[in-house]
RNA sequence: GCAGAGGUAGUGAAGCGGUCAAACACAACAGACUGUAAAUCUGUCGGCAUUCGCCUUCGAAGGUUCGAAUCCUUCCCUCUGCA
């Protein structure tokens, strides 16, 4: 078949990295990370960054896009990956898209319509309700209540969108998606063995100076390590407590992710890169 | 050895005669997800039945009571103070 687009998604941890460097090697690719904190500059060990010698080898798109500070979202993604995938299909290249970011993912694959329309004001307003009060709003406007109906940060968005779902259209042409989802205990050796190494090469450094030029409530410092590790940078914890905390948040991210992974029935699912990487060479022969 | 404090479901921790299978938190398990998504949120969470409901639990064994995780007795552990 003729692919020009290949997915690779699974849980962190799982050596979707890994795997993309030695396809795009060996395909002649280049790598698109769909990953919402990769997009950060300078928070790059406990982001699990594909290295500077990675990204001299083999061209990524997705990196270092915006200050840690800054808001990124699903919608500018899709917007980006589209340029990004233009301009390696122009030079004749497979595109290999990376990543756990299942909305990145979706919004992507499936050619998503999202809805930037949202106003700073009315949303405040709206922030400012009790989840009652939101239903009681929306009642009032005759705008259904989302699946998610006491979450509310949906029902905000639904609010914000009059109540419209988005459109979900077609899979991308020429394309491919592969999922690596190794053994729950085989996840979890890796998530510790990965906690490690990121403490070696200096991520706690990285976490204080995040913390010191941006502060604790930025949106890079959502991500696991950052969360697990605040307490620690504020004297408030060793950190030991702070790495099982990380194992624990990595876990928990990693359970999320193929939830929402699972829900995909084009994925081809390996439980090794190994098996992977077959399946997609014989693939791509035929 | 004496004096205190305590032993509650996977963990922490409420409850201190009935409305207790036992609050709450965490973990675990399952799920949702369309411009914050490594985010945010939901459900389940003693066992069985999974609709009514039934059964076994609150260190152990007895006892008081119509009724006990809650009161009494003895015993077994743990921690703290004095020795």
């Amino acid at each position: 078949m003729n692919v020009k687009t290949l997915f690779i998604v699974g849980p962190t941890a799982s050596g979707k990295t890994a795997l993309a460097l030695q396809l795009a090697e060996e395909l002649g690719g280049e790598i698109i990370c769909a990953d919402s904190r990769t997009i950060y500059k300078g928070l790059d060990v406990a982001t699990a960054k594909p290295s500077k010698a990675e990204r001299a080898h083999i061209a990524h798109y997705g990196l270092d896009l915006i200050s840690p500070d800054q808001k990124y979202s699903a919608g500018k993604f899709q917007k980006d990956a589209r340029g990004w995938l233009e301009a390696i299909h122009n030079k004749n290249k497979i595109a290999l898209v990376v990543g756990g970011t299942g909305l990145y993912i979706d919004g992507l694959y499936y050619n998503f319509t999202f809805n930037e329309a949202y106003d700073e004001a009315l949303r405040a307003e709206l922030e400012s309700k009790s989840i009652e009060e939101l239903h009681d709003y929306m009642a009032d406007r005759s705008i259904a209540l989302p699946e998610n109906s006491k979450n509310k940060r949906y029902l905000i968005r639904s609010i914000e969108r009059g109540g419209e779902l988005g459109g979900k259209g077609d899979p991308l042409p020429d394309s491919l998606i592969v999922g690596l989802l190794p053994e729950r205990e085989i996840l979890d050796d890796r998530i510790r063995l990965r906690g490690h190494a990121m403490i070696a090469a200096g991520a706690l450094e990285e976490a204080e100076q995040l913390f010191e030029h941006y502060g604790y409530d930025v949106p890079a410092a959502s991500a696991p390590f950052y969360k697990a590790f605040a307490p620690y940078c504020r004297h408030e914890a060793d950190v030991d407590s702070c790495l099982e905390r990380f194992y624990l948040n990595d876990r928990q991210l990693s359970k999320r992710q193929i939830t929402w992974f699972k829900r995909n029935s084009d994925i081809y699912w390996f439980e090794t890169a190994t098996k992977a990487s077959e399946f997609v060479h014989s693939a791509i022969k035929r």
